[in-house]
RNA sequence: GGCCCCAUAGUUCAAGGGAUAGAACGGAAGUUUCCUAAACUUUAAAUCCGAGUUCGAGUCUCGGUGGAGCCA
């Protein structure tokens, strides 16, 4: 039991002692106490007037007393505006020290056997364009809360759900084809996610440069009129796309793909390897991982088998040009298509199949899905239709949704070209890291690959920190320069306030100084109790931060600390500090503080730099 | 047209229905016998608008306004 819930039912008991009403424990408001006043933690009295009958200053008062008298960890209260401010005793406070002290995993729960099995999918990438920004924050919050949730005592299965077919994939190999001239990532010296992701670019670029030639020299096009200039413009494009020969070209070649014919299928294969290359570089780069990758040409046709089999029992419908529906209607949302007129599978059919296979293979309690907002309705529907089709986790699935990152400069949408690509920006980030240390001078006595190191370190904690500390839904900005700086809320700041305490604890080592098991309770401080509140939070700010699937509240906790930490140092001269005892409280509390930032980092998947 | 999300200092972000709405960057003023000045101190500056629920609302409800997204 924390003491959060220990002074609940204190109060409860005392409450039915002195006012002969009996009460929840869970309804007493224990918080804790703002920074501005004395206390550790708070008690709001305000709802507890209706029982008491009383002002709320007397019924703090009455509180209060009885908390002192009868709860060993109670040294003192006050009572401000009907908030009952607690200050806990200073063992209370050493045992918090020394248990942080002694316990690598400090905050975490372990777990078993038995622990709840959990998978996590992210990243989702296309095998026809390299990773870009909006990636990064996918891959950074998947990775991420796949550590939260294990530390939160579950078992973590990590999977990626690779689109690998489909239209937009014959379109790069086409390209490739015929403006290739058997070019490989090799003899381009390029990686191969973006030498495919190129072509598929060249394909685009020629398809509308076909339209345009169409639309000016077809004579039944250009006798197409409407009412309006917009609306000709639009029925000539559409006519125009249908007599494209590109596009005949492309759709002909996934007929081919999906009736398996050997050639295509070979250099399908060959491609599509080509950018898994690329894509393990980065995310090899980024420091993610997955346990399980599927791939949606292994999992489409159980996604239709599965469609027509739930077509079979009534539980979807055929147009009458053949295609497959789900009526939502009664679920308050649209009509959805499941199978198109010529039998093929959207992205809903693949989703469905996927599923099945993933159940099949794991025993899974629960499915979290790491996908941006623009896919909010996508799962909402995925939800119903999987629990229409029989599988009973579907009502339960997890979509964690977030929001699009954008850049200062404006809004980066791919359609306006603006897109950032991964690899350039985890590269442009880590050369402003050594810019900037070259620039500091910092890191003389290092080797060229030691310095790279802890450049490549500052570069992903900056990126990092910067995309997990906005809470996921929202919209943010991404400013590289900014999370970079050294200051301020950012990564860099974090990790240098632990290389600080690192440098500080070896400098103690060489003067002689001993770090010890456990701290002297009578000559704590209130500046260091104030830190020890602190790592007395982390367990809770780690449980919260998993129940609500936030990465944000653990980084945000780290800035705190290391901010609390600095200041701390700058109030006391740990190792000009004369007494022995204040000395290696000081130490003691200074080594664990470093240890619950690693801590805290390690969840964010960020890196910590012994010196920097 | 229907559905979903967002709105807090100049800017980027915080705030489990609780006290005087916190930080950071930027602005203004300062600190160097002590740690890595990549630090610290002080200061000015905000809840989109309007109702409602509550002892108490940035937070919950309803209605606007503005922005982003999805579905046709």
């Amino acid at each position: 039991m924390d003491i959060e819930q220990k002074l609940q039912q204190a109060v409860a008991d005392i409450i039915e002692k002195l006012y002969a009403s009996k009460v929840d424990a869970k309804t007493i408001q224990v918080n804790v106490t703002r920074k501005d006043q004395n206390g550790d933690y708070t008690v709001v009295v305000f709802p507890l007037l209706k029982i008491s009958k009383k002002a709320p200053d007397v019924t703090g008062q009455e509180i209060g007393q009885a908390l002192v008298d009868n709860v060993d960890e109670v040294a003192s209260f006050e009572v401000i505006k009907g908030f009952l401010n607690l200050t806990l005793a200073k063992a209370y406070w050493a045992n918090i020290l020394s248990d942080a002290a002694s316990n690598d995993d400090y905050g975490f729960r372990k777990a078993d056997d038995k622990a709840p099995l959990v998978m996590i999918e992210y990243s989702s990438p296309n095998t026809n364009k390299p990773l870009h920004l909006g990636h990064i924050r996918n891959n950074l919050l998947g990775y991420s809360l796949s550590r939260l949730i294990a530390v939160n005592g579950n078992r973590v299965v990590k999977t990626n759900i690779v689109n690998d077919r489909g239209i937009h994939i014959c379109k790069s190999m086409l390209a490739w084809l015929k403006w290739g001239e058997g070019c490989t990532p090799k003899s381009r010296n390029q990686k191969g996610d973006h030498l495919v992701g190129d072509f598929y670019v060249k394909f685009d670029k020629e398809y509308k440069a076909e339209l345009k030639h169409i639309m000016e020299t077809d004579e039944e096009i250009k006798a197409i009129v409407c009412e309006t200039e917009e609306k000709t413009e639009e029925a000539r494009k559409a006519a125009a796309e249908e007599k494209s020969i590109l596009m005949k070209e492309a759709r002909q070649m996934l007929v081919k793909w999906e009736n398996e014919d050997p050639e295509i299928r070979s250099l399908w294969k060959k491609m599509n390897s080509w950018v898994y290359e690329g894509f393990d570089e980065t995310y090899h780069l980024l420091g993610v991982d997955f346990d399980k990758i599927y791939y949606e040409s292994n999992t489409y046709k159980e996604g239709k088998e599965l469609v027509l089999k739930g077509l079979d029992e009534g539980k979807f419908y055929r147009e009458e040009d053949g295609s497959v529906w789900a009526d939502l209607t009664n679920e308050g949302l649209d009509k959805k298509i499941l199978l198109r007129k010529d039998g093929t599978s959207v992205y809903m059919t693949q989703d469905i199949g996927t599923a099945k296979l993933r159940f099949r293979d794991y025993p899974i309690d629960k499915m979290i899905y790491v996908v941006g907002n623009e896919q909010n309705y996508h799962f909402q529907v995925l939800s119903i239709l999987l629990d229409r089709i029989g599988f009973k986790w579907g009502k339960e699935l997890v979509h964690y949704s977030y929001g699009m990152v954008e850049l200062p400069e404006g809004k980066m949408k791919s359609r306006e070209g603006t897109v950032v690509d991964a690899d350039d920006l985890v590269q442009d980030m880590i050369d402003t890291a050594r810019e900037m240390s070259k620039e500091q001078g910092k890191l003389e006595g290092y080797t060229i690959a030691e310095a790279e190191n802890v450049f490549r370190i500052l570069a992903l904690g900056a990126l990092k920190y910067f995309i997990l500390k906005v809470d996921p839904k929202k919209t943010m900005t991404f400013n590289p320069k900014e999370s970079i700086d050294f200051n301020g809320n950012t990564g860099p700041f974090v990790q240098y306030a632990y290389a600080r305490i690192k440098s500080v604890l070896r400098k103690a080592s060489e003067a002689g100084y001993a770090v010890p098991e456990n701290p002297v309770p009578s000559v704590l401080e209130d500046k260091e109790i104030q830190l020890l509140r602190h790592i007395e939070q982390f367990p809770v700010v780690v449980a919260e931060a998993g129940k609500v699937y936030s990465p944000a509240l653990v980084a945000n906790y780290a800035y705190d600390l290391a901010k609390e930490y600095n200041q701390f140092y700058h109030d006391f001269s740990i190792l000009k500090e004369e007494n022995e005892q204040k000395r290696g409280n000081r130490l003691l509390i200074s080594q664990t503080v470093a240890k619950v930032i690693k801590n805290a980092l390690w969840v964010l998947g960020i890196e910590v730099p012994e010196r920097m």
